[in-house]
Parts: C-alpha cells; sequence; structure tokens
DNA sequence: TTGAAAGCGGTACCAT
DNA sequence: ATGGTACCGCTTTCAA
C-alpha cells in the first residue's frame, strides 16, 4: 500500500509533482516524470479509494437518471434500487438527478439529453434505440461525460458499458424451459411489448432458435401489446379466439403479462394453456400460485440498479475506470417455490 | 450532509467532544452529551464513510476467513469472489488471514478459532455445526470479535450474522421442479454428502415435503456419499443394482455428483433416469450438456463470497453495523441454456 | 516548473 | 471533562 507521499519522498519530489504526474496534468519537467512514472509502477502503486472519495466532495459529483420507465412494474424495482443506492451514496457527496418519464418518446430523450445541467459528469440511461439517441450520446462523451445504458443498449453509440441482460438468451432459455416442462405438439402465441424494442426483437429471436430443432412446436401468431395490460388484455383475446389451437404462450412483454393471462381465463383456457413469463410483478406471481404460468425469467431488476449506481459510484468518487464493458446478468428461471421476494431484496 | 465540524460549532464545543460522544468513549458533562446528540440527530447525522475509511488505516483493521472446504469445486468459487474483494479492500488498509483447510474436523476449527492472532476483530466462518463450535463463538463475540458465518450456519450461536441460502427452499425448488418435468410415477434415489451436515438435512427435507402430496412419487434409498466423488460412484451404483426401478436421482451432494452420474452410465440407465443437481461444476455442466442432469440449484458462490466480505468491509472501514442478520440468496434454477459462466462474474 | 499548505471527515492522543 | 492538534491519502490552489 505505497501512497503519493511515499512515491514523493522516493523521487525526492513534492507531493503536488506526484499527482501532476499521476494525473497527466501536465507542467512536469519529463526527466522528473518518467522517474516518478517508473517509480510508481515499480511499487505498484493505486491510489486509495477513500482519500479519492474525500477530495471528491468539493467537486460535487452528480449524475443523470434518465428513464422513460414511469409506473412499469419491472423498472420500479430497478428505480427502487437504485434510489437505495442513493441514500448510501450520498454520504459521500454524490447527488443523482432523476428524469423518469413515462413517454417512450425519441423527442423527450433527446431533449433530456441535451438538456442536462452542465455539472453532470455520468449519466444513467434507459436508450431508446434510435439514431438520433446517439448522436446525443457521442456529444455527451465528446465532452468527457460518462454514459452507461442500463436494461437495454443501443447498437453503435460511444456509451462507456452497459449493465443489463442478454435479452437473445432470455428467449433462448424460456423457450428451452417450455419445451422440457411440456413433451407434446406445442402450438404458440407470442406476446410482447414491441417488437420496436431492440430487446423484445431480441427475445424472440432466441425463442425462435430453442424451438428450430423441434417439429412438434410451432408458433402460431405474434401479438404486440405495447407493454400495456388492456392493449394486451384485448389483442391476446383476439389471438386466442382466432387460434384455438393455442396450447403454449410465451409472454415475453413487459408489461402486458397480466393481460394476456387474464385472457386466457375469460376465454375458458386456463387448464390447457401452458405459460411462460417475464419477470416477476405480484399479478405475474399470482398468476404462478394459481397454476397458469408455469415458470417465469427473472432478470435480476434490482441487481441491475445497484450495479449501474455502484459502477457510477467507483468512478465519479472513487476514480476507478469500469473493469467490464459489458455487465450482463444471468437470466434466472423461477417457479412458484423459488420466487422468494425477500432474498431479493440483497 | 453535517460534519462532525459543524455538529460541534453549532453546539460550542470542540470535535473531540462531539466524537466522545457519538462513539461512546464517556468523559462528557451529561448537559453537553445530551445536547450534542440532541443536535446530531435533529440535523440527522451520519459519519462519512469516506473519513471513517481514512482513519481506520492506522488499525490495521484484518479478518480471518476460516473455511474447511480445500477442494471442493463449489467453494472455490466462494473463495475466488473473496480474494477479488480482498484486492480491491486491500487499498483501504484491510487484512485477510486465510485458514483454509481440508478437514471437516471439529477439532482442528476449535484450535483454529482458539489461537487466532488477537489483531483479529472479525471472522468469516464456515462453521461446523458442533456445540463446540458455538462455544469458541461466544467466546469471540464476547471479546468483541465481529463473527460472521458463511453458507451454513450454526444453531442457537452469537455470530452477528450468517451469509448463504435457505437449503429446505433448495430442497423444496428442486423437488418441486423434478415434478414439473417428469409427470409420470417417480421411483427416486438421493445421494447427499452426509446427513450430519446442517444444509445437506435440511435440502432433504424441503424435498421430502414437495413430494408429500404426490401419490406418484416415493423416495427409495437416500445415500451418503460424504462429498466425494470415488465413493460416490461406488454407493450410488450399488444403489441403483439394488433398486433398478430407480429412474430419477436428486442429486443434492457438494462433492459426489459426477460420481453419481457416472454410476448411471456404467449401469447403463442413461437414458431412463432424470437427474436434479446443484451448482455448477464443470462436470455437472458436462453432464447436462451430455443430457444426464436435466437442471442444477445454482447457489450463487461468488455471490455469497462477495456478500460476507462487504459485510465485513462496511463493518471494520466505514464503520456500518450489517442492515440484516440473516442474508439469503435465492436458490436458482439452471437448465443448459442459461449456465452462462461470464455472467456469474458480476 | 515546482513546492508548500489547506482542506475533505473522522479518530486518537496529549495537554490542560 | 475538554480542547487542540496531528494524521489518514488525495486534490487544489497559491506562491515562488
Amino acid at each position: 500500500m505505497i501512497t503519493i507521499k511515499e512515491i514523493a519522498d522516493l523521487c525526492g519530489v513534492s507531493r503536488g509533482t506526484v499527482d501532476r504526474v499521476l494525473n497527466n496534468r501536465g507542467n512536469v519537467k519529463s526527466e522528473k516524470k518518467q522517474l516518478i512514472l517508473k517509480v510508481a509502477k515499480e511499487m505498484n502503486y493505486s491510489p486509495n479509494p477513500a482519500g479519492k472519495a474525500l477530495a471528491a466532495r468539493k467537486l460535487k459529483p452528480t449524475v443523470a437518471v434518465i428513464m422513460p420507465s414511469l409506473g412499469i412494474g419491472f423498472f420500479d424495482a430497478v428505480l427502487e434500487a437504485m434510489k437505495k443506492a442513493e441514500a448510501s451514496y450520498y454520504l459521500y457527496g454524490l447527488q443523482v438527478e432523476w428524469h423518469i418519464t413515462q413517454s417512450y418518446d425519441v423527442e423527450v430523450q433527446c431533449r433530456q439529453l441535451a438538456e442536462l445541467n452542465e455539472r453532470v459528469t455520468a449519466v444513467i440511461l434507459m436508450p431508446i434505440n434510435h439514431e438520433r439517441i446517439g448522436i446525443e450520446i457521442k456529444r455527451l462523451t465528446d465532452a468527457g461525460v460518462f454514459v452507461l445504458t442500463l436494461n437495454n443498449d443501443i447498437e453503435n453509440s460511444t456509451r462507456a458499458c452497459y449493465v443489463g441482460t442478454d435479452y437473445f438468451n432470455g428467449g433462448l432459455t424460456a423457450g428451452a424451459l417450455l419445451q422440457m416442462l411440456n413433451r407434446h405438439e406445442l402450438n404458440i402465441g407470442i406476446t410482447l411489448g414491441s417488437l420496436q424494442i431492440l430487446g423484445h426483437a431480441q427475445r424472440l429471436a432466441g425463442f425462435r432458435q430453442s424451438i428450430a430443432d423441434n417439429a412438434q412446436a410451432k408458433i402460431l401468431a405474434v401479438t404486440e401489446d405495447q407493454d400495456d395490460e388492456i392493449l394486451s388484455y384485448e389483442k391476446n383475446l383476439a389471438m386466442l379466439r382466432q387460434h384455438p389451437e393455442i396450447n403454449a404462450l410465451f409472454a415475453a412483454s413487459s408489461g402486458g403479462i397480466y393481460g394476456a393471462c387474464r385472457a386466457v381465463i375469460t376465454c375458458g383456457r386456463e387448464k390447457d394453456i401452458s405459460v411462460i413469463a417475464f419477470d416477476t410483478l405480484p399479478t405475474t406471481i399470482e398468476m404462478m400460485e394459481r397454476g397458469l404460468i408455469q415458470a417465469t425469467i427473472y432478470q435480476h431488476p434490482r441487481r441491475q440498479g445497484q450495479i449501474a449506481m455502484q459502477i457510477i459510484f467507483d468512478y465519479l468518487v472513487n476514480g476507478k475506470e469500469p473493469e467490464k464493458e459489458l455487465n450482463l446478468l444471468t437470466n434466472e428461471i423461477r417457479i412458484k417455490e423459488n420466487i422468494s421476494a425477500t432474498a431479493d431484496m440483497i
């Protein structure tokens, strides 16, 4: 555990000079610089995060959280974990600006990114997958802002890192599980939020791959429910009536699972349709207890929020670069026996 | 974000006095004490962890890790995560003393606990469930040492907290899953490490409960394999030969799963026996790819190690009491599609 | 180009 | 019983 002071002593210079070299602030004679760098490397210097954190207070490090997800159950859990992290990081002087909106609207998100307070040095963003958002991200990163995408990524952007799940794998896992649980002919109906949402499209692709080699399984219809329970209810009702031979439902939506289940019940098909869903909203758990949903894919919502905040904290307060660009959480399988809401609080 | 200095100014005393009050070091006149406590409460004072961490360096906070688990695959992952945490906490001056042994021996563990360096202020312990260990823990906690039990708990002890899984629920989940995946008559063989290990006994109890209401399912034999692959191979071979009607295997052992699978293969029963296992050792994954193991229960080994170290760090370095006494991780279900070793590194 | 010093929040020790 | 001060490691500012 070598410190800046020790390096300074070893090199016969002052702490200020060492600091200037290690943080590339210039104004140091080249030979001193080389010596300092050499010693620092040899001694395996790594700054003490506590010292950094204490000094960082004066800079009022600020992160903006931008999420177009107000009221969607899954994201409420993500947000809750982030708020909890905020409280503990508050003691270090980390400031959080919340921009939580309901609209999944490119225009709105562009404006949010464009109008950021200039004290903001980091952004946690659930991005809309659109070229214009990519341009705004580029502008921010060029200005030195640390941008982290959460839950959904955006293609070809300059963001520093991503925290979320592998959606393709989520679909693949759900599909494999559906077939393991139902070893008979499968006539599948699918409901998902929107194919415009990158993650949902990837889920569908993963699911398709999982049934590709199974001659007994086929997809009869795909419904887009816009993550809206009421719309989901209506559209799934229509789908089930149009395809009475459906005996399995892949509910890959973020906000339309309950509506889809209610549609199954309304049709009187509760006993002969198997449902695989995503996430563990209270209504989803209710439908699992009832036996309608066989299993659900858990995506660690709280952990997603927690990891995102921690990466920002480490970067802004402790001056630590993120270890990985892609922080992918595992898609877990939950049945009613291992839903365990309390354990997920960790 | 009020500080000690600000409280001191508000109360017209020095920082030292405030510090004495807030940390119960005595030697403060009662009226001043009351005033300081009142102001601290009103201003919602909470110490800055960075300041604490910086000051804690001088005390050389030291934790001892005692685990009788050398060479058991599952615990290697726990240890690996702890070593990684050690590296990052090292920068704060946290010292870790490792006591990793192979013997699951009460005598050895008692001696390890009795002979701890007196600079050790915290212990992470994978305890043997024996009265004598409880007595040693009591002695340590009385002396002010923070004791955390990891992966297995010990009954009626004075340890500060536990990090691990709910074994009963693990058995329950495994049992429910086995029945969901195999909707026919189930003649079940069970292999587990030892009924002397609290967790394994609890797993079995959970499993029994899961099949209690299923007239089609019954347990034909329970084998204790001592978490040893070779012994497991031999004993499972004997079990399978004695009970040729076994068509499902509950492999609840920590170190005998591969041996049990090999026994199934040797018997030529690979096609007609379904196996549910625990953890994701390389050999277990191999048997999943092969189709012999249908699913496995994942117990977050890395996360267990990580959380244990973090609780110790927060306590010793940041002076933060643990939030919860029981830190239970969820039993996750993994099939070959969502094994994803890389994601679990987070 | 460089050094010296103050300050971030908390703790510990010495002097009174 | 209380205040003052030095120190933990790092950053920043000011003076030279």
